[in-house]
DNA sequence: TCTCTAAACTAACAAGTGTTAGTTGAATTA
DNA sequence: TAATTCAACTAACACTTGTTAGTTTAGAGA
């Protein structure tokens, strides 16, 4: 139990620092530094630098594909499954902006688990943009080249975690529904 | 010239490894292995990994800003402004897919010139609020956070480099235009 | 009190890092 | 032809990297 807590609290350390640096740029002195221990006592709690990136963008990862089956199967209309959508991605990432960066930017660097990231990520793109071809067909969403509506959608909530942190003032809620306004129903008048 | 030429070479080969390791996973080992020679024989041509780094970004921040000056100083509406902006971003992303992923992923590790790039990057933006402000006092801009509306459109833009190499059946013109559509009127019937 | 264990430490290693010095052969210029 | 320059090379450097081995210290349970 205190081992999971220490584990924890240099897993989270460490997601601050590649935010900061990225990966690479980050070495175990860094973190032991950041911890207030030496770069050896690190690996009394944790198997290797490598573990410490799998662990944060792996569970957040199954985070989103739980979180995307459930939308995609529930009965509500093609348009409020990406407002749910929007909503996921906000909620998480105000929770776990430091993780999200490693997700976005750090991914490449898994090497084990690297095959199993990307077949998740190919699996919530898929569902997304079903969910785009439905909404399509039922008429809801316009005409339009449904791979340029994803990209622009999931462009804008993967990049939430580096404009979260410096709209702390704004809640999660009150975020979610304008940024569906915007996405969805556009900015002109 | 022929120097200039060696150089621009290594420079183009720098920026796809970036694309795909990052800087800092991209050693001078595995730049020379891409080029046909030695680690060494580089810095015939080069002064530093550094200087490589700064080579890429600056040059493609500047691009940048000269477009956003001309397009802020024209005499269009500002909905106009903004799909002149979607339109630059398309192109220069179009001609230049690996450098744009160290301008937008690897910025962070310039030196010398980070200082500078943070004050491009930063005269960017505020030219693209202005233009988003003054389109909501001359109602052609929807009543929402002006933030939000950037955030969304940049996020959109920025990520443009990962999406445009995938699709390259689609030209810059079309691109250009059915994103203008959906960033500007929305997706919704 | 004695034992055990968690969690820190010091010291070190082998591999890899960016970079420099000095050399060589081919091409260009005088 | 002789001199110079270009652009590659080999060899090596000082430093940093992730990681391991073995040790120490403090607290918990018997």
């Amino acid at each position: 139990m205190t081992q999971q807590t220490r584990k924890d609290e240099i897993i989270k350390t460490a997601a601050k620092l590649f935010k900061e640096k990225g990966y690479n740029a980050v070495t175990m002195r860094d973190l032991a530094t950041a911890m207030g221990m030496k770069a050896a006592s690190l690996y009394n709690h944790i198997k290797s630098k490598q573990e410490i990136l799998k662990e944060i963008i792996i569970s957040l990862a199954e985070e989103f594909t739980n979180g995307m089956d459930a939308i995609y199967n529930s009965e509500n209309s093609n348009i409020d499954k990406l407002k749910q959508i929007v909503a996921m991605h906000v909620n998480i990432t105000a929770c776990n902006t430091n993780q999200m960066a490693s997700l976005n930017s750090d991914w490449m660097h898994l090497e084990d688990q690297l095959d199993y990231y990307l077949q998740l990520r190919n699996d919530y793109e898929a569902n997304f943009i079903k969910i785009i071809n439905q909404g399509i067909r039922a008429s809801e969403i316009k005409q339009s080249n449904p791979e340029v509506i994803m990209f622009s959608m999931l462009s804008t909530l993967r990049s939430l975690y580096l404009w979260i942190p410096k709209k702390e003032d704004l809640n999660a809620n009150d975020l979610a529904n304008s940024l569906s306004e915007v996405l969805i129903h556009g900015i002109n008048k």
